[in-house]
DNA sequence: ACCTGAACACCGTTCAAGT
DNA sequence: ACCTGAACACCGTTCAAGT
């Protein structure tokens, strides 16, 4: 077939097959010659919808984000003044907080491989700078004065992407088998003793048990509440 | 030129050209191809030093970890003991953690890209196990049981890792030049309105000027002190 | 505007072969 | 053990051309 049956796809069409393709084979096969086949195209034909690679994850992204719901905002009451809001409105605005958090990581877990997304860009769609709203708006309700609030709003961010970050690493080495030889010549290559094994560091080893929690929502809720006993003055 | 005239390197000479290209030209050119020309070897002589581009990746990791230096680890007296440690032993044990997350954020932002480094397994080399026992040391200094201090330890990992991948993911951008429409496409893509402007979030508009900061050293070290505060049951 | 086909300049990795 | 050269199966992106 030479031109072609003049399809005219939604975004949202290629974004699903776009997510089709990060959850069966990964982010290394969300390729644009891997999503054009998918949608039955050749790769140039996805330049008409996105002009470079980079505009596609944009895309995915903030199609993610869209699934987010944060919710009524709710903390109209406290956003206006800078005093001490109720200890109500503290609790309120620090369990929808913790909430936002969890959704945020389950939507980011639930695609392997989608601090690839994350890297694309900065977080400025849309739907990303709602979310900074919702956020903005709870610390406030939590008490925390606007400037603070943007600078918690920033570390809890920080925070769940980092969670991501670690996560994702451990997941994708999971599903390498040749890791271990890896390893071994990242050892060598330092010049360190090659016989570092556990029994050097005695604290990390009695911590062993612990440290395999590491991914577990467990941990990341029980980070997530200390770093908002850090952020917000209770406690 | 046919067989070769027998070069015999180094790791430590590979990972250093490694690096040159990851300042020099950025992320995307750490490639098996490029590191074996800076070499002045065909690429797949580089499989004989390293089994897999992953596993480069690796000991670039490790020899970055390797200038951590963690320092005395001088914290033996609490080490030993779950009880409450002095207030001095705190203060230093708070001090030397906020010195090796501003350490740690230093050397992996002094090489730009280097997330996708650290994205490349697990933190389990050598090195980096030796600094998640100076970490477990701290922590137990400043006052926590062993546990908890495990859970600290991994707190703030993922708290310096967040703050590389969101600083780095922002710095790519202001590298390419093609963004604003990359944003643009983005944005429709999602079906949200166009016209989504900072107006729409009354909250983000009044804070931009803190926004701006939030790569900022003095913004990375406010977050690892609320982190702190809240890991740390000082205060 | 949407699409094809050919092409350009790259990737990581494998394999047989040389010294 | 260390290296080459050829090859395989991919990439993102550009460009002229068709409808």
């Amino acid at each position: 077939m030479r031109p072609g049956p003049r399809r005219s796809l939604t975004h949202a069409e290629i974004l699903d097959v776009a997510f089709d393709l990060l959850e069966a084979k990964g982010f290394a096969a969300v390729s644009v010659r891997g999503v054009a086949s998918g949608l039955g195209l050749t790769p140039t034909a996805l330049y008409t919808y996105y002009p470079s690679k980079n505009a596609l994850l944009r895309g995915m992204v903030e199609h993610l984000l869209a699934r987010l719901d944060p919710g009524e905002t709710g903390a109209t009451d406290a956003a206006g003044e800078a005093g001490a809001p109720g200890s109500a409105g503290v609790a309120a605005g620090r369990t929808r907080l913790l909430a936002l958090a969890l959704r945020l990581r389950e939507l980011l877990t639930g695609h392997a491989g989608a601090l690839g997304l994350i890297m694309s860009g900065p977080l400025d769609g849309p739907n990303a700078m709602r979310l900074n709203e919702t956020l903005l708006e709870s610390f406030m309700a939590a008490g925390l004065e606007l400037d603070d609030a943007a600078r918690a709003a920033y570390a809890l961010q920080v925070y769940v992407l980092g969670s991501i970050a670690l996560e994702s690493a451990e997941a994708d080495a999971e599903s390498e088998p040749a890791d271990a030889s890896d390893r071994a010549f990242a050892t060598e290559a330092t010049g360190a003793t090659l016989w570092t094994d556990l029994a050097t560091f005695p604290l990390s080893e009695r911590t062993e048990a612990v440290a395999a929690q590491h991914n577990s929502t467990a941990q990341f809720t029980w980070g997530v509440q200390r770093l908002l006993d850090g952020l917000i003055g209770v406690r």
